[in-house]
DNA sequence: CTTTTGGATATTGGATCCGATCACGGTTCG
DNA sequence: CGAACCGTGATCGGATCCAATATCCAAAAG
């Protein structure tokens, strides 16, 4: 395994809370599991840290970011900045393939029984890459991703926990519709819509929980 | 040397043009230049991949990251988008101390010649990287540094041959004054228009380039 | 009983060495 | 004459080895 597949795995594993926040990241072990020396493995965790999802302080190896409340809602203020004006690049490169793969992610997230929660948020995650990849724009794609990946093992809990999925799932549907009808306004208004509503029901989860 | 600091230094060197975009990287030589082996100089440059930097192909080695057009007016769109929403969380957080530092780059630009254009460019880098930090954003800072070590080897250039200096001189003016004054909504809209001005200025220049 | 100090162990960081791969140049064959 | 084919050097990627450092536990001192 390479570097790069290497950090991808990690950056899997990290989104999927299999390695969570705040884990301390054993060089040896992990150099193990992957089959590779340490030497590929340390080139994936300084990619990672280039990308904000680990820190690494010398002597002391590596810990997976741990975010609180105030960082949660700072990651989702930069989503509101960052996402919506993807929308009009996205309906304007689309094409009848891009659209056919939407359709099959939003589709196979219906599908899923209510107790498949980690495999409808792995699919949501695809279904936003794969969105925002078709605006073209491959720095802001590039900066929503490290986002992404940033909150996505919050996000998981927040869609896990609360009874939002029903929600979460319409508004996939919706902008799916409004994605093949290049409708760029209602595409960045559901965009928009959707962020704020898991901001919301994401800082008051975290809240709650830091209470008890 | 460690790997932060190797990346550290490669960055300067990167926004000051002394290794340009395009740049294939040789890592015996770098790793000499530094006093290291290639291990923490490769480990350097997997930081700067995952900032977007660089780019490394698989046996090839890495490449400066090189811009073109529509690349550099996408990234001063999502400085647009990023930049003047932290103007709040300045004025909020600011000190004393703060304002001082601030005024002291400002008054160095200033007194610099026609001639030092490179170090006008580096004092103007680091006001903004200084003001930017007061916000206190962790991630929104990361992420503009980000950009801004992405544009600025071609925002060099611009302020170099272009005559824009002196305006821009008087926009760190105003800001320094808006912030002292610790009027969010002026800090924010002259950010914004500093922004545009750079964003239309380069464009031209860039593209009067490319025809030539 | 708590705190501190010493040492054993685990873990990180880096240098050297080796194999693999790519670029380049000369040669040969169609 | 041009194009394809090796051979050689340069460069990259990775594994192993060694030094430095942190961690942890036990024993001793207060």
């Amino acid at each position: 395994m390479r570097p790069d597949e290497i950090a991808t795995a990690l950056r899997q594993a990290f989104r999927e809370r299999l390695i969570p926040p705040g884990q301390a990241l054993n060089q040896d072990e992990l150099a193990r599991r992957f089959g590779v020396s340490r030497i590929p493995l340390r080139e994936a965790l300084r990619t990672l840290v280039g990308e904000g999802l680990i820190i690494m302080r010398p002597g002391l190896g590596a810990v997976v970011t741990e975010l609180n409340v105030d960082e949660v809602e700072e990651l989702y203020g930069l989503r509101l900045q960052l996402e919506p004006p993807l929308a009009p690049g996205i309906v304007e490169r689309l094409g009848q393939r891009d659209v056919d793969d939407l359709a099959r992610l939003v589709e196979g997230m219906r599908a899923l029984t209510a107790a498949q929660s980690e495999e409808w948020s792995t699919l949501n995650y695809r279904f936003h890459r794969r969105l925002y990849e078709l605006s073209g724009q491959r720095h802001a794609v590039r900066l929503v991703t490290q986002v992404l990946n940033l909150v996505e093992p919050y996000a998981r809990v927040h869609a896990h926990v609360l009874g939002s999925r029903p929600r979460m799932q319409q508004e996939r549907v919706d902008m799916l519709q409004a994605v093949r009808d290049h409708e760029a306004e209602r595409v960045e208004e559901l965009i928009d819509r959707s962020i704020r509503a898991a901001r919301t029901e994401l800082a008051q989860a975290m809240a709650e929980i830091s209470i008890n």
